[in-house]
DNA sequence: TATATATAATGTCATTTAGCCATTAAATAT
DNA sequence: ATATTTAATGGCTAAATGACATTATATATA
């Protein structure tokens, strides 16, 4: 009887599986944008693209697109994609920040985007692969590009979320090359978090966390040569105790 | 020569926009879903229903649904929605925290879930949505009932993110009626966290940056009559600039 | 060669906030 | 009245950041 009732509760539910077709709902548009970052000349760029199609065609935009259903597993999978193709990075910083969606965002109808971040270190992006129409615009420009979209909203979400890890994280790590001094990464931190920061309490702070280490090697900028520190790895999953103040 | 080259430009995205049917690309199945917190017998409960269709129908999962692309302006309009057709409560603490789509996550194919959670006094919950088929349990519980999808999963990411809140935030006072006193609001506090507080140091951080304030009202529990607060409002843009240990 | 200068790095104390534990306060029960 | 129980405060310690002075190491130049 029980055996039953489950084969029963089983053919329902093939019969269910086999009448349903997704098209017979009006369902979002859905989508995947990146907000990729990198640092250039002491600025925080984001990789922009031009549109190539309708509609916002030849408008800038943040890289993007369209799940793939037969290739990606999962939605980070699509993200790791889309990076893939417009970086050739390997394996960056990788973060998935917020969905938006509403009826008017997209004038192609009802459509929603899953918004990632992605820190990179620009050197590592194949030279090929930034073009006319693939570029590195500092953030402080992009919103005078008049973005395709709501990206200009994306990019300003994307930034704030950098810029609130940035005061109990040491995400900014991931943005560097192999090789930094402790006053390069530190004007990064000041780049993002747009103010000075205490010399003294940055250095304190992440040699505690053993965030960093020393390569040996140093490089001369200056006067006295500075000393070249590499990431531990581990400043993906550290938090501080204490944030930084705004 | 100008305008006619914008001319045509916008007739291209007319024309393309007249063409575009979205039922021409394959997309994924879009849902919304809701882990709704509350206190009940100094325990977190989350709301659960029994699922009424196919698939995985008569198990427990998390009340949601598909956006109405007529109804609901943006993605967080769904949600407001969809807890107000489960609770009835009207401004409850909502906040989105990720999106999981995946080809394997539900059996009518490619799908994603935007996750939601709110908090929120259960007194206010309307008692006739309290039903058979729509239930507080105890989040302790939910895992031992074998939830449908990977519901499983969604609510510990929104326990997850609950607990992490509560070490900088000050976000669990929106699971409290009214009125309250400290030790009741110590004690969801330590429910979260799973570990006890220090009583002094829980009052002195909550005072300090001035989040409740007294009622002069008082509550006759145990011996000695407990000073009743009540909510400045502060709690859902506080957050303090250490956070308690893990 | 000595000295000025600029950048790098460290020393040290103040401030803030959480952790801890003892003590006091205010009610009820006996 | 006194014991008991829960509520609330006092006061010290510990940990981490903020602020600023001081020292270190290179180059440039008289």
């Amino acid at each position: 009887m029980l055996i039953l009732l489950i084969g029963k509760l089983a053919m329902n539910e093939k019969e269910f599986l086999k009448k349903y077709d997704i098209h017979d709902f009006d369902v979002p548009l859905c989508t995947v944008d990146m907000a990729i970052f990198g640092i250039i000349d002491n600025e925080l760029n984001v990789l922009l693209v031009r549109r190539d199609e309708h509609p916002e065609k030849d408008k800038w935009a943040l890289p993007g697109g369209f799940i793939d259903l037969k290739e990606d597993k999962n939605i980070d999978a699509t993200a790791y994609r889309k990076l893939q193709e417009k970086t050739g990075v390997r394996s960056p910083y990788l973060e998935q920040i917020q969905t938006v969606g509403s009826g008017t965002r997209d004038s192609r109808g009802w459509s929603i985007t899953v918004l990632y971040f992605a820190l990179i270190d620009v050197n590592k992006v194949k030279d090929n692969l930034i073009t006319e129409r693939s570029r590195w615009i500092p953030v402080s420009k992009a919103r005078r590009l008049g973005l395709a979209f709501d990206h200009q909203a994306l990019v300003a979400l994307a930034n704030g979320r950098l810029k609130a890890k940035t005061t109990y994280s040491a995400l900014p790590i991931e943005l560097m090359p192999k090789e930094f001094t402790l006053t390069e990464l530190q004007t990064v931190f000041e780049t993002i978090l747009e103010r000075d920061l205490q010399l003294k309490a940055f250095r304190r702070r992440l040699l505690a966390a053993d965030l960093v280490e020393e390569t040996g090697n140093s490089k001369i900028a200056g006067k006295r040569p500075a000393k070249l520190y590499r990431s531990t790895g581990k400043d993906r999953n550290t938090t501080f105790s204490q944030s930084l103040k705004i």
